[in-house]
RNA sequence: GGGGGAAUUCCCGAGUGGCCAAAGGGGGCAGACUGUAAAUCUGUUGUCGCUGACUUCGGUGGUUCGAAUCCACCUUCCCCCA
């Protein structure tokens, strides 16, 4: 099967300018194709996945991808499906996390000679002259069309500042740079994009009378309809440090039942019709399926290896399984030994009212044994240099005396 | 530039002088049930030295025995007119 047709089987095309002819360009690898990234934290996250993903795809059937770092567009704000402001970062900031991002983005695509390149939109925005920017980009973009656009519908009844209404200028000028300077010929981004994207595809048509493609990706929810990757502790990094490989793990081992095959389909390389066999899976069969999608992903972000210790780990945590594996651990030197501390010293809760309320209602226990009472001591625990906390079903901690 | 309105605990949103750590819903956390799923039911959801104390209702001052609630100024946001 073509990249095209496998992508669209996935699942994760929504919406192109000419089906025929992107289906065309990508499966004969013409395509240069750019996606952009803005840096607002120092970390990808797991709502990346589809286009980091979608980007591998395609270079891997033979097309050019440009990682676009939105630098420049960052100081201004994408307004899309925000409901206030975006605080204005700094310019150094922004350049921390453009580094991060480019650091793992080597998981996923090829960045060696003649592969994928990565580029800052900050190199040329910033340098735009007002008054040039107006008569040569300004002029082609309708004021009224704009305001129809969806994007801005609901920032039309929040308010929208002149600063963020300009994001689609800027998009659209990043593409005709790329076109002029790279070929670039497609543009991918998610599906909320698609007003801004196709300001870049007119654009281009306008000035230079070529043509210029877009496609974009299906937004990946979660059945309930919440965003992927969002947790009420926030985003699942792809940074180890942010998001460990064992939390990563666990974050998709947990997917709900509805969701495994379509996230199997869209984030992993797992061919189709392994998965298609999935499908028929039903009840605690679908526990295999949710195994397999933690660990591909795991092995795709943070290395085989990662990914073993954490499936062997979750299974000894789990099963019963032999030893009590790799789980995340702190290790106390001093202090005391009260439990309500000790659960705060490990961050599992955030406070000892948190800590007290969450022992008297059963939540927790200590190497297999449930504490009940908020005043408990583990003194004994710190003689025998360590235990295991177990904090409701899933979480376990192991807290090292020294 | 003129006029009007709003700011409440994670979110939405009640509360208009004491009965308010503040209704209700959402979300979160925990318990039961289960398959490390969903749904459902129950409890819980400011902090601490926890049968009590302390800090919260945009900010700063003020009125009062007493303020989230009244007054003044400030900040931010929204709406209408230009």
């Amino acid at each position: 099967m073509k990249v095209y047709d496998e992508l669209r089987a996935r699942g994760l095309i929504a919406q192109t300018t000419g089906e025929s002819e992107v289906r065309e360009m990508v499966n004969g690898g013409a395509a240069v194709f750019y996606v952009g990234f803005d840096p607002t934290a120092d970390s990808l996250t797991v709502g990346h996945f589809v286009p980091l993903i979608v980007m591998r795809h395609l270079q891997k059937a033979g097309n050019k991808p440009i990682a676009l770092i939105g630098g420049g567009t960052t100081l201004v704000g994408d307004p899309t499906d925000k409901t206030e402001m975006r605080r204005v970062m700094t310019p150094e900031t922004i350049e921390r996390n453009a580094e991060c991002f480019r650091r793992q983005m080597t998981r996923f695509l090829d960045f060696s000679e003649g592969g994928a390149i990565m580029v800052n939109n900050a190199d040329w925005l910033t340098k735009l002259n007002y008054v040039d920017f107006l008569r040569d980009v300004g002029v082609h973009f309708s004021v009224n069309r704009m305001l129809a656009a969806e994007c801005y519908k609901s920032r039309l009844q929040k308010g929208l500042s002149f600063l963020e209404f300009n994001y689609m200028l800027m998009q659209s000028y990043d593409y005709l740079l790329l076109h002029e300077r790279y070929g670039c010929n497609l543009q991918c981004g998610g599906d909320d994009q698609w007003s801004n994207m196709l300001g870049g595809t007119e654009l281009i048509r306008r000035k230079l009378g070529r043509d210029a493609h877009t496609l974009t990706l299906t937004l990946l929810l979660t059945s309930s309809g919440g965003k992927m990757g969002k947790t009420a502790k926030g985003a699942v990094w792809l940074d180890p440090e942010k998001t460990p490989p064992h939390d990563f793990y666990q974050y998709f081992r947990n997917t709900d039942d509805a969701d495994v095959i379509p996230y199997l389909k869209r984030l992993t390389f797992v061919p189709l019709d392994e998965i298609a066999a999935m499908e028929h899976w039903r009840g605690e069969r679908l526990n295999e399926a949710k195994e397999r999608l933690a660990y591909e992903l795991t092995a795709l972000c943070h290395g085989k290896g990662e990914a073993e210790k954490a499936k062997e780990t979750a299974r000894a945590l789990f099963s019963g399984g032999p030893g009590e594996g790799d789980m995340p651990s702190t290790t106390l030197c001093g202090g005391g030994t009260l439990l309500t501390d000790i659960l705060v010293a490990c961050s599992l809760v955030a406070s000892k009212s948190e800590a007290r309320r969450l022992i008297t209602q059963g939540g927790v226990e200590v190497d297999g044994q449930r504490v009940t009472d908020p005043l408990a001591d583990l003194a004994d625990k710190r003689g025998a240099g360590s235990c295991v906390i177990r904090k409701g079903k899933k979480i376990y901690h192991k807290v090292v005396f020294t």
